[in-house]
RNA sequence: CGGGAUGUUGCACAGCUUGGUAGUGCACCUGGUUUGGGACCAGGGGGUCGCAGGUUCGAAUCCUGUCAUCCCGACCA
């Protein structure tokens, strides 16, 4: 493409509403810009490395046996009733009414749709398995939108499901699917992790995420320092130990105006990991406290599964007001007019400080037998050093974008959709799902967080909108215009359309252009045009090489491979 | 949804406190000098100051409302 004559445009100065440097790159570049909070043009550049991407992934899934077909995005909301998700979703699902004044919906997910397309062709178990996919804008409305691509509520998802006769083949069907996915990402050169995670509002039996690795990232990664040990936080474990101290005797303790536990801990010269904090929070209406280890945060995803709870929130003092709770200093003994469940980790510490339920007063030296308590599991966050539930291992943290997502769902929508299948006993069985999601341009941000350095994008050269830019010095030295065109030429009839900076700019604005929108190699037509030579240069490069022209063509052709 | 901030030309911003002809840099146009890392000189074009209402002789500036965008949190396959 030649620049003179295109759409392109970069910008000098970063937008004012972008932080993430994704984001501000993509937009400084001309690659993308903002309509609205969370929706975004994907301007030529930007197309071209969807479709880039969107090409090695489809390469992948068909090898790996999925067809493509194309859903609509526009819904009638019945069949997230049938499926009993749409008040999961609530107001994240966008909305709207037809001409009949029939609700309508943009399509969040396609669980549903699939099972329905995938009903017109099995009837029997000689039907399965098979597996379908697509990519298609999805539309989630998100309370926040924020990080550039990262989190929209307008993007492209390459979303698959499978369809099995049982478990065994959900399994075989998953790992095909899974390793396609690793496929992906090793092509597109992400850095990536791959963790169990909550299955949340998809349910299911399994969810692994596919986490490219970043300082952005909005998921906590856990990490073991010594096995392969990968969880997302939201549902990670780890070891507790038992101390062999001997047990005291439980003592009140004057704590006056130390109400948070990190006062409490300093006053007491303690150890925080040695005192037990209470949290009264709203379970459904129900007061509930909690007493997990003083450094610990509540985990959600955890309690609301160990409570079968809905929603989880701080209680107001109204709610806290009809127990006899003391804010601040909420203690077990004597605790009454609430639930009471206690972290597992707990049943394993001795000897630790803990509220009196008195103003101004802490216990020290308390144990498992001075409370009372109605349940117990574990329901608080890991935090770094603890544990490894797997080897033993130290644990740490990562942050990570979850760039591709794939569960075993089981029989859930297959039931809900009436998905059912003949067995070879004449008997109606529920056809087994598998669901699979790959963000496009999450993928394409994260690929952007990953490889860039001060002055723009860095793109692997399989990504890249252009794989070289061609940069003529000087329009006006006949010398350099005539290898220029002959180079510019030359590539397009060997297939590799170069970005041809033609424009009537001085070199440095061109240099400059090249390196922001990140083209992996850049060939230079200058002063020694009329020596037949040129200069090279890949992008992660701090030199030229001067070649000749034809070797110069050599090495581009080398790199692409 | 709670807290905070910002809306002034294509982009980044100043001006607002203390009301009185709408400014700067980049980008753009014309002419000239330049020509290997975001050139220089001279001239020029472009703005409903987010929107609506109010106060005032007079509002970008003060007041009220409203919309939009961003940040922190809540939330989030």
């Amino acid at each position: 493409m030649k620049l003179s004559n295109s759409y392109f445009y970069t910008l000098r100065e970063n937008p004012n509403d972008e932080e993430s440097t994704s984001g501000q790159l993509l937009i400084r570049g001309g690659y993308i810009k903002k309509s609205s909070s969370g929706i975004y043009m994907f301007l030529p550049l930007g197309f071209k490395v969807l479709n880039n991407i969107e090409a090695i992934v489809r390469e992948e899934m068909e090898k790996a046996g999925c067809r493509e077909l194309l859903m609509p995005c526009l819904l009638p909301e019945d069949y997230y009733i049938s499926s009993g998700r749409r008040d999961n979703f609530g107001s994240s699902m966008f909305s709207l009414k037809d001409r009949f004044n029939k609700t309508m919906v943009l399509g969040p997910t396609h669980e549903e749709l699939f099972a329905v397309a995938a009903s017109m062709k099995i009837h029997s178990y000689k039907d399965l398995p098979f597996s379908l996919y697509q990519m298609q804008t999805k539309f989630r409305d998100e309370p926040r939108p924020r990080f550039g691509l990262i989190r929209v509520r307008e993007f492209i998802m390459k979303d698959a499901y499978t369809f099995d006769k049982n478990l065994e083949g959900l399994d075989v069907s998953y790992q095909k699917i899974f390793n396609a996915y690793k496929n992906i990402f090793d092509r597109l050169g992400i850095d990536y992790k791959i963790v169990k995670a909550d299955t949340g509002v998809m349910g299911g039996l399994l969810s692994e995420e596919f986490q490219a690795v970043t300082a952005i990232g909005e998921d906590t990664l856990v990490l073991c320092d010594s096995c392969d040990y990968a969880s997302n936080l939201e549902i990670s474990t780890h070891r507790y130990t038992d101390s062999d101290e001997e047990l005291k005797e439980m003592t009140l303790t004057a704590t006056p105006g130390a109400s948070s536990i990190q006062e409490v801990a300093d006053y007491l010269k303690v150890d925080v990991r040695k005192t037990v904090k209470a949290l009264l929070m709203n379970i459904d209406g129900q007061l509930t406290v909690f007493f997990i280890r003083g450094d610990r945060d509540l985990n959600e995803t955890k309690v609301l599964k160990l409570t079968g709870g809905k929603e989880l929130n701080f209680a107001n003092d109204e709610l806290i007001a009809t127990s006899n709770a003391v804010a601040g200093y909420t203690g077990p003994v004597g605790l009454t007019g609430c639930k009471v469940i206690v972290d597992e980790e707990v049943l394993h510490m001795k000897n630790f400080v803990i509220g009196a339920n008195k103003e101004g007063y802490h216990y020290v030296n308390a144990n498992v037998s001075d409370i009372s308590y109605d349940m117990t599991g574990d329901i608080s966050n890991v935090v770094e050093g603890d544990i490894c539930p797997v080897c033993g291992g130290k644990i740490h943290f990562k942050k990570g974008i979850e760039v591709g997502n794939t569960f075993k769902l089981g029989s859930k929508y297959s039931q809900a959709m009436n998905l059912y299948y003949q067995d070879s006993n004449g008997q109606q069985q529920p056809v087994i799902m598998g669901s699979y999601g790959i963000g496009i341009g999450r993928t394409m941000a994260s690929i952007v967080e990953q490889n860039h350095d001060e002055n723009g994008i860095i793109w692997p050269v399989n990504i890249a909108p252009y794989k070289v830019g061609l940069v003529l010095i000087n329009q006006r030295d006949e010398a350099q215009v005539e290898l220029a065109d002959r180079l510019y030429e030359k590539l397009l009839s060997l297939g590799i359309e170069p970005l041809f900076d033609d424009r009537d700019e001085r070199p440095g604005v061109k240099f400059k252009d090249m390196e922001l929108i990140g083209i992996p190699m850049r060939i230079t037509v200058g002063k020694l045009a009329g020596e037949n030579k040129v200069e090279f240069r890949k992008r992660t490069d701090t030199q030229n090489t001067v070649l000749t022209a034809e070797e110069a063509v050599e090495q581009v052709l080398e790199l692409c491979r």
